[in-house]
DNA sequence: TGTTAGAATTAGAATAATTCTAATTTTATT
DNA sequence: AATAAAATTAGAATTATTCTAATTCTAACA
């Protein structure tokens, strides 16, 4: 692995957000290991293709990127808003009816967050 | 609902691909309910928001839509390849863990397919 | 140590999906 | 028929991402 691949990993390991490559690219700056816009997104997609990080996309926002780590995902549906949630690992259950093998699963459970909740009612 | 969204609605809920807009926006034209691209785009957004229909984004593409019935998706992390699986409904069990209403949930299972395998292999 | 080949990085241009704008048309209501 | 609100429109604008072709780095070897 390169030296800007393994930083990029490594501020992704590193955040509890969920940064986008633009924020990445910003944090990189901000470290004095300046890299191209171009090198982010390369590294970028040769880790997720490595399966080393996760790929979020929402309504309205740029690509997201997280931390393999196990968890799961909790998406307003009104506003985007993104946030994690670490419900049981479904691993097992889900390899059983799969016959392939599977490398990993991503799951975003809907719902509508409180504050887009209170702005509907008051309407 | 509009018409336009009501014929929109339709085309997704009786394919049994993953449509883009783009898409949408073509069989529309073949059917002689030529729309503007414009209006295909608005009206998804506002399917999506009343969820009424699945937005799935995939590696390399353009935004797809889908179907609300339940089913889950396999994704190639590979080549994005996507196709439908149907797994044992988790509604319940998830709900269990989550303490706010969820509307719904969408379960990505990420693979290699059988034809990047072998390309991987021949390596 | 110098040479070479391949990979990684770069700046900037190009692309393509999506959103925005402001005008027009449609729809429903009085 | 008159009005207001919502939906649609064409086309411009935006923006995230990819591409290109040149340059730099890296590592292995002569």
């Amino acid at each position: 692995m390169t030296k800007n691949a393994a930083y990029i990993l490594e501020i992704i390991n590193h955040s509890d957000s969920h940064l986008t490559a633009e924020q990445i690219h910003q944090q990189l700056k901000e470290e004095n290991k300046s890299v191209a816009q171009a090198t982010v997104y390369n590294n970028l997609s040769s880790l997720y293709q490595q399966g080393m990080i996760r790929k979020i996309s929402v309504e309205g926002h740029p690509d997201r990127y997280d931390k393999m780590r196990r968890h799961d995902h909790l998406v307003c549906r009104n506003c985007g808003k993104l946030s994690d949630i670490l419900l049981e690992d479904l691993t097992e259950q889900i390899q059983k009816q799969v016959s392939i093998p599977m490398i990993s699963y991503d799951l975003k459970v809907n719902y509508i967050c409180d504050e887009c909740r209170q702005k509907m009612q008051n309407t």
